[in-house]
DNA sequence: TGTGGAATCTGGTATATACCACAATGTGGA
DNA sequence: TCCACATTGTGGTATATACCAGATTCCACA
């Protein structure tokens, strides 16, 4: 156990003209590595902090620093007490397309797993009010749904529908797609969506639910959706593990349709 | 040392049995208190990790902790070696409007600031190839730039533009909306576009221009602009700071095949 | 009135250590 | 065979310390 505070330069294979690279970044260059090149592969385990640092010859701070700045990455995920893996692949979600994520996941082939934590009727607050279009404490239907792509929690989806245009909403298999049920048992059809995407950190319930390390970021997507006359009849919040999708949309200049 | 670690357990509801509040968790409500009530205002330093270490009975490395949450969490961002600051509000970005964000900015008087970083003629490699419609080393004009918002970095966006389409492209002011630009100059208007958005680590050079922490998240929106024929004249690629933006998006249902 | 340089402050990196709470595994006894 | 219990492993929190290098400040000297 000497040489403890050695701090030698190992110039190496210096590209970076940049003062010295930290030993951490040593850590996270090999994993990254590892990562591309398929070593290792999603849900793969990563080796504990104490191995890496052996390994390493770093201290454990050192490489749980290191592991840290993957995971900030999303590269790599952790599971409290068990231990670090390599995050999986990117889904893509086109928020153009008004279908359902659920039903888009279906037609690709995705096998996307729904839990139903929470359903209830309750009371529309001023945001849910203003978005839905109804008076403030009109009811409303909440539910808050958790998506799971082949066992890996990917977001957690909170949506209100309109009590008074949905009766009975919750009594339906909410396991599925919401656009769908809309449209089959209510006769509501989306016809255009307004939607907002911005990075936050997950609150204390998204932490849990998806498994995340404290005060991680991801994104989150808010949309409404309208009818043909423009009246909103669903509001929903997503938040998405940050490196767990790719969302895309379309873009058309006024409103000339082309075809 | 007397214990000073207490550990009593709450037990909480669900799976997770929370057990006390961490103390560098302390240390970030309290900040995010401050932030949210006014205290602290956008731009305003915060302590010191040394100060703040003092002031809550904490070592360096925990107040750090909570410093790096804060930070993680996109409320605060830092300079090297100069301090950690309130991030400033997070400006809107409509990005079905084809406008050039900069356009948009302008006419909500947003102060914003263009730093043309690089600006070149280059060949197109394989994905900008692609994305331009054009062949595989075809000349384009790849120009990049940094965004601030009153002085403080919000986006570093790179561009690439068909050279056949836009000659001389480079010999025109770049400190302005390339959409502008590319309208009155080549008559080339933007009727489509295809976007992208999502959450990635930063480059190293999009680190040093944000003023990055190593290692931090932000969010990349990529954007294919195409004229009325559906040939794409422009790609983009921005990375903005994760807690800069909110970016938003209309989609309109395009009735079609229904499996 | 500068101006150069020292003293001080700040965040960044790194080590060593300790204990906690839960997960997984292994072992012995009913 | 099956279950209670101990052992081991893992990440999470926390402390104390040290040195680095750039930013800022301020004061003495020209």
């Amino acid at each position: 156990m000497d040489a403890a505070v050695q701090y030698h330069e190992t110039h190496g294979s210096g590209r970076r003209v940049t003062t010295d690279t930290p030993r951490f970044q040593q850590v996270v260059q090999d994993f990254k590595s590892q990562i591309a090149n398929g070593t290792l592969v999603q849900h793969a385990a990563l080796p504990s902090e104490r191995r890496i640092a052996d390994e390493y010859d770093i201290s454990r701070m050192t490489a749980r620093r290191a592991l840290d700045a993957l995971e900030a990455e999303g590269l790599v995920y952790s599971e409290d007490r068990r231990g670090r893996f390599v995050s999986p692949k990117r889904v893509s979600y086109d928020v153009s397309k008004m279908v359902s994520f659920v039903a888009e996941a279906d037609s690709r082939g995705l096998a996307l797993e729904i839990e139903v934590v929470r359903a209830m009727k309750s009371q529309a607050d001023a945001m849910v009010a203003e978005q839905l279009g109804v008076e403030h404490g009109a009811e409303v239907y909440a539910y808050t749904r958790l998506f799971r792509n082949n066992g890996h929690a990917i977001f957690v989806e909170t949506e209100f529908v309109n009590a008074r245009r949905c009766p009975g909403f919750l009594e339906h298999d909410l396991h599925q797609s919401t656009t769908r049920l809309l449209e089959a048992r209510y006769d509501l059809s989306a016809s255009a969506g307004d939607i907002a995407i911005l990075m936050r950190a997950a609150t204390a319930e998204e932490t849990n639910l998806l498994g995340l390390a404290k005060n991680s970021a991801g994104i989150e997507l808010t949309q409404i959706i309208r009818d043909s006359s423009g009246r909103s009849f669903c509001f929903g919040r997503q938040f998405w593990r940050g490196e767990a999708a790719r969302f895309s949309a379309r873009a058309i200049v006024e409103r000339s349709v082309h075809d």
